[in-house]
DNA sequence: TTGATAGGCAAGCTTCCACTTGCCTATGGT
DNA sequence: ACCATAGGCAAGTGGAAGCTTGCCTATCAA
């Protein structure tokens, strides 16, 4: 849903994440944890980036891949190409709500 | 800046308002919350609506001319042109300015 | 001047969101 | 088997965001 990825691109660590797994993909959760950290500054529980990584993932924006005991997470662009689009182009037939 | 164009954009209510600014530009507040009503079905107080704009306009995403005892409000899609090409990749078929 | 229109300011309320805390399951190494 | 690692589930909390309500100012027309 387009809904959703406006919601989840409004947080900033939200962003933040994206960044980094834009720098770097397949990344598992305790490393985006580490790299939040030391590249960012942010200090956050591990639930907290879970569950940021449970709302990009509702939304499109990550996609997930289990491999034993590891989880890793890759960026998904797809749906951030249409959703700035939207006012940029007057006579576009846009129907969506 | 731009962090606040993202949170301006994660309220609903706030793109429909860019939805009838980009059909129809330089209008007041009482045309935005009778349009609102009758082509969205958004019963929203005046007050709801002017703070919404407030919101739009610090991001950058609405620019307010007054005139007489006439506010007009117009959009700027200025701020748009960047933030979704944060997390794309540079081949990316997006025009660059 | 009077009254109607267009808009602003500020307090209060309510709901949602980000974050934490504690405990749980599952996989893998030794 | 043991234990450390990687991750998940759920309840609870603080604060911000959205909306309303009431009152105020400014502009224009009669």
């Amino acid at each position: 849903m387009a809904e959703d990825v406006f919601k989840a691109l409004a947080d900033p660590t939200r962003r933040h994440i994206l960044d980094e797994l834009v720098e770097r993909g397949g990344q598992t959760l305790f490393e985006i944890c580490a790299r939040l950290v030391t590249k960012h500054g942010l200090g956050l529980s591990r639930q907290a980036i879970s569950q940021h990584l449970a709302v990009l993932e509702s939304a499109g924006l990550v996609r997930t891949r289990r491999q034993g005991r590891y989880k890793f997470h890759d960026l998904n662009t797809e749906p951030l190409e249409r959703i700035a689009t939207r006012w940029l182009r007057p006579d576009a037939p846009e129907s969506t709500p």
